[in-house]
DNA sequence: CAGAATCCGTTTAGATACTG
DNA sequence: CAGTATCTAAACGGATTCTG
């Protein structure tokens, strides 16, 4: 019952590595969530800001930008009447297969949720810092 | 065939939301590599530099502490006979079932990786910024 | 409306040297 | 061996202002 010990690959940290993919992609606050903002469907760049209210303009374009480099997200500028822009952003079909696993990950966190809290809160109860 | 235009939530940023847990919990460049490095049993401190050779010792410690105050990894300090201390890290059980979700997703990224690879360069070389 | 530009504080990472 | 301490550079995030 001893556990294996296979050697681990050496290469975790090259970018061509699929596990070093996922903090390479997603190691931003935003990527995951704006991803998530996408799943039902279109939606412009202020109707995101709403659920992300916290994010700057600033921000929430470079996440974009990044996923749309990346292949995840789709920027598509709609002909408007009106002299004001009209700006939707959707899920590539490469995207949509991301919320797959992404949703998975999700669904681990809400079942969660209590453990990780109650961790937390004992750590910081009763764990002096290790010497 | 409008796509669904359900109001999103607007509380993705709350630390209580599980989908803003992900990017909290592993919004940082190496918690879901040290976890992966973890999957076939303890390891070493030592040991988990080798597959993650470009993280420094500190940067190593935050990321296990942080990993053992979410109560996703234990430390356990051996006995020796040598002066030299042994000190092994594990998955505990909430982090192995973490395991279940984060390997769907190294799997999406193996078999994307092309795709991903491609949309990049396919970027890089094409598009000019938008104005 | 969609975003670009600017400024700034905080966080993260990396390198290096040192210690129980 | 398993860290800690210190320093530095870069990335990230946030707020604000401005523009086609």
């Amino acid at each position: 019952m001893a556990a294996t010990r296979a050697p681990l690959p050496a290469d975790l940290f090259d970018e061509l590595c699929p596990s070093a993919l996922i903090p390479f992609r997603f190691g931003d606050k935003w990527s995951a969530l704006v991803i998530h903002c996408l799943r039902d469907g279109p939606r412009r760049f202020s109707e995101l800001r709403v659920p992300l209210r916290r994010v700057s303009p600033k921000v929430l374009t470079r996440t974009l930008r990044a996923l749309e480099r990346d292949g995840l997200v789709s920027r598509t500028v709609r002909p408007t009447t009106t002299p004001t822009r009209h700006v939707e952003y959707a899920l590539t079909p490469l995207g949509r297969s991301l919320l797959v696993p992404l949703t998975a990950l999700y669904a681990w966190a809400a079942d969660h949720l209590e453990d990780l809290m109650d961790a937390r809160e004992a750590y910081e109860g009763g764990e002096a810092p290790h010497g």
